[in-house]
DNA sequence: ATGCCTCTGGGGCAGAGA
């Protein structure tokens, strides 16, 4: 990591990391962070496109079972302490589902982590969400201790207040803007977490979602799910954090944006 | 306003995404 700088953490919700990985690996070049909690791989571990992430100096911790979901930590100053699920994480279909990896980077303990759609409110989807999300709370209870800097970034499928998405309205008996789900973010921060809300850069409102369809991003008809929270150690460390929406731009672009943020220099060696 | 949806598995089109 450069010193100078402290240390930078992303998080990415890539829909698919080999359709995306020409823009992953040119993105990494170019913004150069140390950390990157990844999402939506579609892809088994072992379909991992290792080798080309590696080059660049990255270690690699996966979780990932296939067509759907799938999880992973990219870290070029240590990868330690890897734990693959959530505490009495629920099962969907009967299925235990690739959403949620922690691993600690030079002291820091991240998640990345998946949280499911939930498809509409009364759908079984729902439910799993909302039991996944009390799981989530459980993992973060029992990890986050007085001190040190740890966070929980990914897709969090929760827009956290309304201005969070482009038009309130449009979001009528739908998922993401739902009590029980801004409750359990509200959980979350109980557990000790606070939000780390980025910096948009354009606009007013820092947006990481848009829809591919009827030109959603030039319209910014956008939504903030993508979200870190942060235990105070990690969140009074942060001298900037913000969307990098040109990676929402041009061909083969996902439908998120990465959200960037960086941590000053820990103070003693 | 930087573009009117895209991904996977499988081999057509269904299912998911949010």
């Amino acid at each position: 990591m450069c010193d100078s700088r402290g240390m930078r953490i992303a998080t990415w919700n890539v829909n698919s990391i080999t359709a995306r990985l020409p823009r992953v690996l040119a993105w990494l070049r170019s913004a150069q962070p140390d950390v990157v909690c990844l999402q939506e791989l579609k892809c088994g571990a072992d379909a991992f496109p290792r080798d080309e992430i590696t080059e660049l100096g990255y270690d690699i911790a996966c979780h990932g079972s296939g067509r759907w979901n799938g999880v992973a930590v990219l870290s070029r100053i240590g990868l330690d302490d890897l734990t693959r699920g959530l505490i009495d994480e629920p099962s969907y279909d009967g299925e235990i589902e690739p959403r949620a990896i922690g691993a600690t980077c030079d002291g820091v303990r991240v998640w990345s982590v998946y949280v499911p759609n939930g498809r509409e409110p009364g759908h079984p989807h729902y439910a799993y969400k909302l039991r996944w999300l009390a799981a989530l709370r459980e993992t973060v209870l029992a990890e986050n201790e007085p001190g040190r800097p740890f966070a929980v970034l990914g897709d969090f499928n929760i827009a956290p207040t309304d201005d969070d998405v482009w038009d309130i309205s449009a979001f009528t008996g739908s998922t993401h803007v739902t009590e029980p789900e801004r409750d359990a973010l509200a959980a979350l921060r109980e557990a000790g977490l606070s939000d780390v809300v980025p910096r948009p850069l354009k606009y007013d409102y820092p947006y990481t979602y848009w829809d591919y369809r009827q030109l959603a991003f030039p319209k910014n008809r956008g939504m903030r799910i993508d979200l870190v929270y942060a235990s105070g150690a990690f969140a009074d460390a942060v001298t900037d954090a913000y969307v990098d929406r040109e990676e929402r731009k041009g061909k083969g672009a996902s439908d998120h944006a990465p959200v960037v943020m960086d941590l000053a220099p820990h103070s003693t060696p």
